[in-house]
DNA sequence: TCGAGGGTTTTTTTT
DNA sequence: AAACCCTCGA
């Protein structure tokens, strides 16, 4: 194409703030189309911007992060948040492919990582130690269950709610700002008659995080939110050096991380949310839709961008996913469309059994490779990660390499927990719940003589730990003496988290054999460990990435990345949020499955199934397959006949074909 | 009080 | 398959 020499850009170049004239080196307005290259050269003022699945959201970013580098602001001062880091980074590393490698000095991170950062830095402004331990969400329900043994909740007979379900409901309280009581009563009406019990634990637990220098997820963004509110001038200062704020995938943001927005645009009012209002995936954690939709009521002065047009997806894929979103009971008005009309129609696969389905996924891959589609090019997407065990097997036998992203993780397995619980106490003496954790392995001891060395621990700390524990525990004496022994040899020791991490490992090492049966298969996550602290400088970084951004590797994937950089992706929908690929399947389209049986009592969680098939088919670009088995294995009755999901259920012949597969 | 053994129940999604 | 609950012998 000719090259144009138009005259009303530098016109509005002009406008910038700059005050001398830029020679922009790339060539914005004709790499983007209108709506993206609005939003890309917008500066000073709040913005607004629904971006439709596929729409070029990522990269309007990517050229705007140029952009402003180019017109001279300091890249260290524009703070981008997203969804995870991994998404973070790729947008720096895409804005600095653009243009240099200062887009890669951008600040960046989820709300978690960067409330992590500025609070070791400037916490102590709201009175907060900056040596303070991030608890996951498996730590924190220990520590509810360790509160629930110690008060003595009268032995009521009747069933008193988990840890998980307790630790749910205040999380979900936190995140919306929705007292608890009435979280209890719209979610799980049936405890409600243990409510002041709840919140006598929940205030135990609050009281044991401040008192000990812990801060969960939660915390992490209260703190935040806190210190830019209130954190008076050593906030106002730090706040002063924040240019421009970018906040991605806004649709999934909470009360409190909206709140957190607020707070970082209260001085230069500079910022940009993107989002889109179909995708919202994340009610669990807080989030609401609705944040997007009163954007402009917290910024009244907020301008509005639209993109609506798809550059990922096919004609025919685009009309499928329409066709689903469609039908929810609160309208997303916006149709998305794109010059793209090839394609195949998506595929609708009915199989016998789950077996059949992985067999089908595995035949299909592989065909797709043979056509020159790369491995890295597909992707099977999941409503919940154990649908994919049948998979994996297969795909496995068949010799097709994989990573699966989502589900249960790595650091959340008992014996990765044990290694770091020993971190922890070396950088956190008062770490009780991992002392507790350590003790336990020790043979001999139990939840009640944990206890008491607890106590001793929480009031003398180390001082003195083996006298006053020898009268009150003959027998595992030699045992603890070592323990306390080797921990305090660890402590305030300047030494590389590898080093330490080593160390941890020939101590724990005996007690790992005789606490795990199926020693032989953990074994190799212990080794995975050592490797990963040998990329850490400072204990305290390591262990906070481990909270914050957890290796999803597990033992069985590892083996694939190791030999192979062309994979096969397994991920949950979820963890799929903002990818594509060329071909993409969507398995256990049933009833029950997705959607959830969890989701079927309540319209919105119903409706947010939907959203998430939304979000699942509008990842593939050239190919979509939804599948579902017709016998599935449910728990309680065995194998028993399964109907289609109702969101591919009888749909229009012209949006879908049906594949009924034979042997 | 510990820990082993057996029986039951339970399963979304993530920072 | 793992987490939880209960019982019982040491």
């Amino acid at each position: 194409m000719a090259k144009k020499y138009v005259l009303k850009r530098t016109g509005r170049a002009d406008l910038s703030n700059r005050s001398a004239p830029v020679n922009f080196v790339i060539d914005y307005e004709h790499e983007l189309n209108r709506a993206q290259y609005e939003a890309a050269i917008a500066e000073n003022g709040v913005f607004l911007l629904i971006a439709g699945a596929g729409t070029g959201k990522t990269r309007t970013l990517v050229y705007r992060l140029a952009r402003l580098v180019e017109s001279g602001y300091d890249p260290s001062s524009i703070l981008l948040l997203t969804f995870t880091r991994k998404a973070a980074r790729e947008m720096m590393n895409r804005a600095a492919g653009l243009l240099d490698s200062r887009c890669s000095k951008v600040s960046g991170g989820t709300f978690h990582s960067f409330a992590n950062l500025t609070l070791r830095k400037f916490g102590s402004a709201i009175g907060l130690h900056n040596g303070f331990t991030i608890l996951d969400q498996s730590d924190s329900e220990d520590i509810i269950n360790l509160i629930r043994g110690q008060i003595n909740l009268g032995d009521s007979k009747k069933r008193f709610p988990k840890k998980d379900t307790i630790y749910k409901s205040f999380s979900l309280s936190k995140n919306t700002g929705i007292p608890l009581e009435k979280i209890i009563e719209d979610i799980y009406p049936h405890f409600l008659e243990f409510l002041p019990d709840i919140i006598k634990i929940t205030d135990v637990f609050e009281k044991y995080k401040a008192k000990n220098a812990l801060l969960d997820y939660d915390d992490l963004l209260i703190y935040l939110s806190h210190f830019l509110d209130e954190g008076a001038a050593v906030a106002h200062r730090f706040l002063k050096g924040i240019e421009f704020v970018m906040v991605d995938e806004y649709q999934d943001t909470n009360k409190l991380q909206s709140d957190i927005v607020r707070g970082l645009a209260s001085i230069k009012r500079n910022i940009m949310v993107v989002g889109d209002d179909a995708q919202s995936i994340y009610s669990f954690r807080g989030a609401n839709f609705k944040n997007i939709i009163n954007f402009p009521k917290m910024f009244p002065d907020a301008r509005m961008i639209k993109l609506e047009q798809n550059y990922r997806s096919t004609q025919t894929i685009l009309d499928f996913a329409n066709h689903i979103i469609d039908s929810a009971v609160e309208k997303f008005p916006k149709q998305l469309f794109t010059n793209n009309t090839s394609g195949n129609l998506p595929a609708i696969v009915s199989a016998t059994n789950e077996n059949m389905q992985s067999r089908f996924i595995v035949e299909r891959v592989l065909e797709l490779r043979e056509e020159g589609v790369p491995l890295a090019e597909i992707a099977v997407l999941f409503r919940s990660s154990y649908f994919s065990f049948d998979l994996e097997i297969e795909l496995n036998k068949a010799n097709i390499p994989f990573v699966k992203f989502g589900g249960m993780k790595f650091i959340e397995t008992a014996h990765v927990k044990d290694i770091i619980a020993f971190l922890r106490v070396i950088t956190n003496v008062k770490d009780l719940i991992s002392w507790y954790r350590i003790l336990l392995l020790h043979e001999g001891i139990g939840p009640k003589k944990a206890q008491l060395i607890l106590e001793e621990i929480s009031k003398y700390g180390l001082t003195n730990l083996v006298d006053i524990t020898k009268p009150m525990l003959p027998k595992v004496n030699s045992d603890l003496e070592n323990l306390f022994a080797f921990i305090k040899k660890l402590t305030g020791k300047k030494a590389l988290p590898s080093d330490l991490s080593g160390q941890v490992y020939d101590y724990y090492y005996p007690h790992f054999k005789s606490t795990y049966d199926d020693h032989n298969k953990r074994h190799k996550d212990l080794e995975i460990f050592l490797n990963i602290s040998e990329n850490y400088n400072d204990l305290q970084d390591f262990l906070a990435d481990l909270a914050l951004e957890p290796p999803n590797e597990s033992v069985v994937d590892i083996s694939a990345t190791d030999k192979e950089k062309e994979f096969l992706t397994l991920s949950t929908i979820h963890s799929a949020k903002g990818l594509e690929w060329h071909s993409v399947f969507v398995i256990h389209a049933v009833e029950g499955f997705f959607p959830s049986s969890q989701s079927f009592e309540n319209l919105d969680t119903m409706e947010e199934e939907r959203r998430l098939m939304y979000v699942a088919v509008t990842r593939a670009k050239q190919n979509l397959y939804v599948s579902y088995p017709m016998n599935i294995f449910d728990r309680y009755r065995g194998v028993t006949f399964s109907k289609p999901s109702r969101f591919i259920a009888g749909i229009d012949e012209s949006l879908a074909e049906e594949w009924l597969l034979e042997e």
